[in-house]
RNA sequence: GGCGGCAUAGCCAAGUGGUAAGGCAGAGGUCUGCAAAACCUUUAUCCCCCAGUUCGAAUCUGGGUGCCGCCUCCA
């Protein structure tokens, strides 16, 4: 089974073939670190996340780029505002993305570059395509011949006369082409600044991605990853840029956007200030919760942000959460017996979840479907839990395909609150000691204090229920 | 103005020619001292509206309505 994809390029689903069989380049469009990332990040974060752990199942031996923009006006005009110096605020930043990050569960890229450290790749490439008559040096910035490059338009859509009909640029008396771009600006006083052929300046955003994806993957690599509104003008730009430079090969062969996420139906974006920070929403919700919520709908489709709906996906994650413990529990106790039938119901059950799990991601990854395939398994595991008669078999099959397969879309199902070895042990004794003290006053019908210890052991997060064979615990 | 996207139950959300996945919420039941969890049953004669193509459409075509995005930094 292959994966189809929907390549913005083409805007068809196509067959991912590799460039190199059995492996994967991947370069997605990181943040700019001015500030801790938000919710629309997120998505893009995890989306490519999620591509890239599938991949990896599917056997591709995967190498993930995803570049740091830390230099750039934003950084700049904050690090004004702020007193502090513009390289200090974006390495503090880059340090915090990765505290969110790890809450989300995403895994760190195989390379994380940098702007400032690749800025000798960008010079190189303003440099080529100067020679190549596609950019041009006036006062001390260098700007991209958008006219010079035949193919501009296509990832965007939009021819040229399009853009310009629309087109509500300022105009600036240096570029001979309104549409034209910055390769490389001269610096202005008191900016941070680079040598450069064409004196004191730094490089323009687009150039940066071209640099590095070109470095770390070089022509032609598999997919470019990135946000909706990367379209126009970043990625067009890159492909103007790197195609340009490059002898007639191609830059990047799959171009993957993910749609927004809206708050009352409208786009979340920094310009608007309508945001929701990352490290905010992890004050009231687990980053795997919202990573539950945000993987729930297909990555293309717009996604409406507002608490009920971390509210409703926490519901969910629960319940697969649910049960897994429950088969676990389950598993410790049943004494294996000889394993006989194999057409016991449940293990059909666990192939044609993973059948079904997998034919929802080969399918442009659709996670929103492949949740399907979780639940149902879930279901079938607490109604098989329910039964007499018990294989240990099939329910080993159940339970590790459960686990499988949400590890594939990042989640750890059998995560309990972290708890040192030690003190484990220790905390198994206390709530003995508690259930114990408990049972009794329920022998007495002291509801109340069952009741008391029950709740009280629930605030501090320790989830007491009463089963047939006694009652069990478990954090939460 | 140019280009593009979306519209499925109370809410979220798959499905894109063969007769509506899944989750949350709700209702009834089983279990329970109660609760929780879990299980069973139930919840869209219908997929924004109109017309058309077809044996057959939520799915294709045309028209309409509504919402959104890109065209300027933004995931």
């Amino acid at each position: 089974m292959t994966v189809r994809l929907f390549n913005s390029l083409t805007r068809l689903k196509e067959e991912f073939v590799p460039r190199e069989q059995g492996k994967a380049a991947i370069y997605a469009c990181g943040p700019t670190t001015y500030n801790y990332f938000h919710l629309g990040n997120a998505r893009m974060l995890v989306v490519f996340d999620m591509v890239r752990r599938y991949l990896i199942f599917k056997g591709y031996d995967v190498t993930y780029v995803q570049n740091f923009t830390d230099v750039d006006d934003k950084i700049i005009k904050r690090a004004t505002e702020e007193g502090c110096d513009p390289f200090v605020l974006a390495r503090k930043y880059i340090d915090e993305y990765f505290k969110d990050a790890k809450a989300l569960n995403i895994i760190p890229a195989d390379v994380h570059p940098k702007a400032t450290e690749h800025i000798f790749e960008m010079i190189e490439i303003v440099r080529k395509l100067e020679e190549k008559g596609l950019a041009y040096h006036a006062e001390g910035d260098v700007y991209f011949a958008v006219e010079k490059f035949p193919g501009y338009g296509k990832l965007s859509g939009r021819s040229l006369e399009d853009m310009q009909a629309g087109a509500r640029v300022e105009v600036d008396e240096k570029k001979r082409n309104p549409m034209d771009f910055a390769l490389w600006k001269k610096a202005k006083k008191g900016e941070p600044f680079w040598e450069s052929p064409w004196g004191k300046g730094r490089p323009g955003w687009h150039i940066e991605c071209s640099a590095m994806a070109l470095k770390y993957l070089g022509p032609g690599f598999d997919i470019h990853g990135g946000g909706g509104d990367l379209i126009f003008p970043h990625h067009e730009n890159e492909i103007a840029q790197s195609e340009g430079c490059l002898d007639g090969e191609p830059f990047a062969k799959y171009w993957m956007h993910n749609a927004f996420i809206t708050i009352n139906q409208e786009k979340m974006s920094k310009s608007l200030g309508n945001f929701f920070l990352v490290r905010d929403v992890l004050q009231k919700f687990p980053g795997d919760v919202i990573r539950f919520y945000l993987l729930g709908t297909h990555y293309r489709s717009p996604l409406d942000f507002d608490d009920e709906k971390l509210v409703m996906a926490s519901k969910g994650l629960d319940r697969l959460k649910n049960s897994v413990r429950l088969a676990k529990e389950a598993l410790n106790k049943v004494l294996p017996k000889e394993e006989t039938l194999s057409e016991d119901e449940l293990i059909k059950t666990v192939q044609a979840a993973r059948k079904d799990f997998e034919e929802a991601m080969d399918d442009d990854f659709n996670s929103a479907q492949a949740y399907a395939a979780l639940f149902e398994l879930a279901r079938e595991i607490n109604s098989y839990l329910a039964k007499e008669m018990k294989q240990p078999y099939a329910l080993t099959q159940a339970y590790s395909t459960l686990l499988e397969l949400g590890r594939i879309l990042g989640f750890d199902l059998e995560a309990e609150e972290a708890v040192s070895g030690e003190e484990e042990g220790k905390l198994g004794q206390v709530m003995e000691l508690v259930l114990e003290i408990r049972q009794n006053a329920r022998k007495k019908k002291d509801w109340n204090t069952a009741d008391l210890i029950r709740d009280r052991m629930k605030e501090i997060g320790i989830v007491i229920e009463d089963t047939t064979e006694g009652a069990r615990w478990y954090l939460k």
